[in-house]
DNA sequence: AACGCTATTGCAAACCACTTGCATCTGTCA
DNA sequence: TGACAGATGCAAGTGGTTTGCAATAGCGTT
């Protein structure tokens, strides 16, 4: 947990510049956010944020998200359920294993995929401008052995 | 066009042998999907269909796209907007790429990604079900030149 | 420190894609 | 041909997200 109060900092100058303003409810929004580990959709957040400030209201807080997103604060994910999940991006792009049965999700990025998917673009005369990509799977139960290599 | 009665004809047997019904109704819009080469909604499929049948409803295209869903006869994907979007599944597997201008959907498929995707799940402890790739991209204007190679 | 302009908020209603309850209709199979 | 269970149409219902509007509150200015 580092750095909370200067990520809302730098966000306020940042909504200054755009002739935004910065308000409680943004703070707080902000905040919920940048405590999150995981990828809450809008009614996930309201929960957390409605905590803190019970008059808080949903539609502030989709406000707010596009916001948000408008100002590349903030990345909306839509997986499989269909329903906007939110991170913050102030970390590398990666791309996300979803588990099936938990729903957990794993980030992960790879280079290579990258590459591969600019390439295939390319061929088909086109240049990417972004990309979704999500694995779901499940767990592999491991085999009971000594945890060495594991098969298949 | 090929086919298109084979098809049919093939998957009503499919649905005898799950105790369904072959309709009127699942016989046309059957039909719309197998004339379709792009990826229509259920609203776009429906539009097709009340064409040659006015007394079709909506909700029967619903409830007919999530039968041949279960039943493996159409693949169902949801792009950037969200809304189901249908494609038969009587081809190998692919993926999409976007034009983010036109809305054209152009189907990929590269085994190099397939077996990285493997590869990056294994090393998380996972093993794939399914997946999602989309590239959401622009046509490159080509140079006005010999069609050659090009730059950047 | 108070002022005023305008962004922002809360609330409720509206939207939109999709689903569902129900009475009616229609494939299917005997 | 008859009966029964599956399928349909219609209208109402869901659930996530957006929006109109009047009230509130940032923020630069005085």
């Amino acid at each position: 947990m580092k750095g909370i109060d200067q990520r809302v900092e730098a966000f306020e100058g940042q909504l200054r510049k755009a002739g935004l303003r910065m308000t409680q409810q943004r703070r707080l929004i902000l905040r919920v956010l940048a405590e999150a580990d995981d990828h809450p959709d809008a009614k996930g957040i309201f929960t957390r944020a409605f905590a803190h400030d019970p008059t808080l209201s949903l539609s502030t807080v989709y406000r707010t998200m596009k916001v948000l997103e408008t100002q590349g604060a903030i990345e909306r994910h839509a997986f499989e359920d269909g329903v906007s999940r939110y991170e913050h991006a102030d970390q590398a792009h990666h791309d996300h294993l979803i588990d099936i049965e938990s729903g957990a999700v794993v980030e992960f990025s790879s280079p290579e995929i990258e590459a591969l998917q600019a390439k295939i673009a390319a061929e088909l005369g086109y240049e990417i401008v972004r990309h979704r990509l999500e694995l779901y799977g499940r767990k592999i139960k491991p085999a009971r052995r000594k945890p060495g290599k594991k098969d298949a």
